[in-house]
DNA sequence: GTCTATAGGCAGATAGAC
DNA sequence: GTCTATCTGCCTATAGAC
């Protein structure tokens, strides 16, 4: 008993938000526009207003299907890696491929636009970042429990330092068009975490 | 044998300067127009044309401006500190009074822009990264000589991962309009670097 | 669902008077 | 230097035909 939908309806809708999201981590919210996209379906901006009655709605939506998707790829790490530090790895992986495709994180880009973005959009964003900072908390207190991380302070303390830094060098490595500036202080960020044995204070 | 110039025009440019620098930080370069800063001063659109032909313009100088007041600042941490470990806290400290002001870094929110920025704008964004992570390298090269602070890896990946994480947490704390997620951030970045005797890893 | 046509507003920018 | 007036273009959004 599937709900019955036209396929276009689906396909064009999710069309509109592949190429929406594209474009807001590649220029910003303020920096496309209903035309942009319209372009690069082959459709008329009328059609768009259809599926999305506003640009506020159309954002809403992007960040939604990001953040559960997200959700998705942490869930995934979690039944693919039984070591912490090997689950932080992955999580940074996750970064990384967002950085390649040329794109900034999505909800890194709307941090930034914060304060001119609508008002439904804003919640949505933080609630991102509290799922995040969330999930490696939890990532960070077993690590620490089972021996298997080392770090110093409150485990939400150095979960927001991950994160933070993962937005940020993202950020910073992105204008020089150059993921190894990205990769490197991945490694660094992780040497910190690993045995304190194996690491060389030179 | 002073210029001779009239008080207006460098009031009015450095007014309409100081106006756009804020609204930039607060909004981003493509969230802000002349007619809020014509509005924030009291004159007309016009008037911001005769000091600034174009709004490329007006971006280059906002942010020669903003990167000449950085380096003074950053001459002003070498001058005013000896120990390494107290140059990199009060390093972090400008991006604390920065965010203090209900602002992000000018540069880190052009980086996120960085793609539609006017092409005369992009290198000089770079060059500001660029100054600073020259600046933090040297300080870290000279802190691990005379053995006050303690890191693994090059100097270079480390000063890169010290930019990134103050960005991306100024990036991340702004939405939630807390200075103390900011600050848990940088304390735990610089316990880091400290001695380790002092340091407990629990 | 998608189109054409169009409204209404704001953007960056210019000409020319004072 | 700053003004008024105006241009052109793009933006988001809507009405109504197909």
């Amino acid at each position: 008993m599937a709900i019955r939908r036209p396929a276009d309806q689906a396909g064009t809708r999710s069309a509109i938000l592949d190429s929406a999201e594209r474009l807001v981590q590649h220029r910003g919210f303020n920096g496309f526009s209903y035309a942009d996209v319209a372009a690069e379906l082959g459709i008329t901006k009328a059609a768009l207003h259809y599926h999305f009655p506003g640009k506020a709605e159309l954002g809403e939506a992007l960040i939604d299907r990001y953040a559960s998707r997200f959700a998705d790829a942490l869930a995934e790490i979690d039944t693919a890696n039984v070591v912490a530090l090997e689950r932080l790895r992955a999580y940074a992986n996750l970064y990384l491929g967002v950085l390649r495709g040329e794109r900034m994180c999505l909800c890194g880009m709307l941090a930034a636009e914060y304060q001119t973005l609508p008002d439904p959009m804003r919640q949505t964003v933080v609630d991102f970042f509290d799922h995040n900072i969330a999930w490696l908390t939890r990532l960070l207190q077993n690590g620490r429990a089972d021996k298997s991380l080392k770090f110093t302070g409150r485990p939400e303390d150095t979960a927001q330092l991950i994160v933070g830094t993962l937005e940020g060098a993202m950020l910073v490595a992105r204008p020089y068009g150059d993921t190894a500036k990205f990769e490197a202080v991945v490694t660094r960020l992780l040497s910190d975490f690993g045995n304190p044995a194996t690491a060389r204070s030179r």
